[in-house]
DNA sequence: ACAAATTGTTCGGTTAGCCATACAATTTTT
DNA sequence: AAAAATTGTATGGCTAACCGAACAATTTGT
């Protein structure tokens, strides 16, 4: 669970939050649907997710509105993307796994890696 | 979630296996006290999860009965510690983690790593 | 052995996350 | 501009995991 100004966020929330981040850089707009597919989780669960997001100031949501991100979602999302690739790497290029496994365990561990842990794995990638 | 003859199991229940496990081991018994304690949840979820893990025949138990893993919990058990071990000293020595953010990582990631992605791990630690 | 303390269970409740179904709003097709 | 298709939401339901309180069983102290 990280930590965002003093509050915790899910595994599950942060999926969403990547997902949205992805999704616009990839779209220049994110719909619900999108979500959907990218995470494989039903149309309801998102708007549910939403809602929770929301309510935490990390997405501007509202009824049938326009979907984004607010800066702390943003950077919430550029955050756990960024400990993904650095996984990525370590599990693919030090750990000789293949892309398919690399992208499992890095899409698990992103969510539970801490700052600290994370910071030090990167100097080890980069030095290396 | 590993996979144990099929089935997967929680984080959760992987964090009651490997405290039963450890406490069997340093008392040659096993209370759903200790658990509790062990674990830092209340007596109520400790009975509830006993009941999970017999049903999948990870532990013998019984109301009132003595507790121990079954051959497959203890199986179960014993890997997730074997990971939480390699992890532990990943953090530790190659990332050079102090000693309570490796547990700490450890404890989270020994749920989410694959298999494979454990061997190449271990093989990485002890080449290194 | 029996009273007190501890431990284990049951019960009812909460929360997060998922789902499907039905309905509402929007977009696309014609 | 209607009809059809798609997308979004509300609702009710499910499961896993937790909790506290009340009660049952066991263990401990004397």
């Amino acid at each position: 669970m990280q930590e965002i100004k003093g509050k915790s966020i899910s595994s599950s929330l942060e999926d969403y939050l990547e997902a949205i981040y992805e999704i616009y850089i990839e779209k220049r707009g994110v719909k619900a649907i999108d979500i959907s597919k990218k995470l494989g989780v039903g149309r309801s669960s998102v708007t549910e997710a939403l809602k929770t997001l929301a309510q935490k100031h990390l997405v501007n949501y509202s009824r049938y509105g326009v979907l984004s991100l607010t800066s702390a979602g943003e950077d919430a999302a550029k955050n756990v993307i960024e400990k993904h690739k650095v996984l990525y790497n370590f599990f693919k290029n030090t750990l000789n796994l293949d892309e398919h496994e690399a992208q499992e365990n890095a899409c698990r561990v992103e969510h539970v890696l801490s700052e600290k842990a994370f910071q030090s794995l990167m100097d080890f990638v980069n030095k290396s």
